[in-house]
DNA sequence: ATAGGCTTTGAACCTAGGTTGAAGGTCAAG
DNA sequence: CTTGACCTTCAACCTAGGTTCAAAGCCTAT
C-alpha cells in the first residue's frame, strides 16, 4: 500500500507517517521501482496502536522502545503489564498533582469571596 | 536593584527576568549610567506572583494579561475571581480527562491478569 | 501532451518556557 | 593594572509531536 492509501486508512497524515519513519517509531519502509514507500497493511493496525498508547499517556520514545522490542520479539505479557503499571503510577501522580492544585484554587476563590463580603 | 540582587532576592535566574522582560510578562528596567537593568524591589514580589501562579496551572500568556491589566488598573476581586474560576474548570476537566486514561489503563492490567491465568 | 493528483527529500516553522554561550563592557578590590 | 564578579546583547539550543513548504519526480486520464 502507498503512503495515501495508509494515511487514509489510519487516519492520520502522510507527513505523521514520514515523521514516525524518521524517529524510528515504525520501520522503514520498502521501497517500490519509483522510490515510492510500500508498506504492509499491518501498519494501519501499527498506526491505530500508537494512537492508542498516546490516549493512555505514553510518549513517542516510550512507544518506540515497545516497539523495537516487537520488532525481535514481541513483548511478553508480564512485561505489557509492568509498562502499564508504571505508566498508572505516574498518571494517578499527575492526578494527585492537579488535584492538589485544584484545592489551592478553591481556596483561594473562598478567600476572594470573603474578602468581597467583608467590602460590601 | 541591579539584576543578579533581584534573581537572588526572589529565587530565580537572571535569564528568567531578561526573558519575562523580552517576552513582556514584566515591564521594562529602567537603565542606570552604564546600562544595567535597575529595578525597583516590588519585582521580587511580583516574580514571586509569577510562580505562584504557574504553579496553579497558568501560563506566561495567561499571566502576563493579567499583568498588563495590572499595570492601568489592579485586577479586580471579582475579575481575579473570575479568572480563577475558569482556571478551576480547566484543571477539573484535566483531572477528569487523566482519571479515564486511570480507568482504561486499569482495565488492560485487570484484562492482561486475567489472560494470564488462563494460559496457566 | 498536459493537467491534476500522487510521491520524494530536506529544511524550516510552531508552542512553552526557558537555558546556554559568545563576545564584549563595567566596576571594585588588591 | 589586573583579576574576578558583575552586567550587556544577540543568537542558538532544548523537549514533544508534529506541520508546512519548496522543488522535484511520477502516474493516469483525457
Amino acid at each position: 500500500m502507498k503512503i495515501g492509501d495508509i494515511a487514509r486508512a489510519a487516519g492520520v497524515t502522510t507527513s505523521r507517517i514520514r515523521f514516525y519513519e524518521r524517529r524510528g517509531i515504525i520501520a522503514p519502509a520498502a521501497r517500490g521501482a519509483n522510490g515510492y514507500r510500500d508498506y504492509p497493511a499491518d501498519l494501519i493496525a501499527i498506526l491505530r496502536f500508537i494512537e492508542q498508547a498516546q490516549g493512555l499517556g505514553f510518549s513517542l520514545k516510550e512507544i518506540a522502545s515497545v516497539e523495537v522490542a516487537g520488532g525481535a520479539h514481541p513483548i511478553s505479557c508480564d512485561e505489557a503489564i509492568r509498562l502499564l503499571s508504571r505508566k498508572l503510577d505516574s498518571v494517578a501522580a499527575l492526578i494527585a498533582e492537579a488535584e492538589g492544585r485544584k484545592r489551592r484554587i478553591e481556596a483561594l476563590i473562598a478567600e476572594l469571596r470573603e474578602r468581597r463580603q467583608d467590602a460590601a
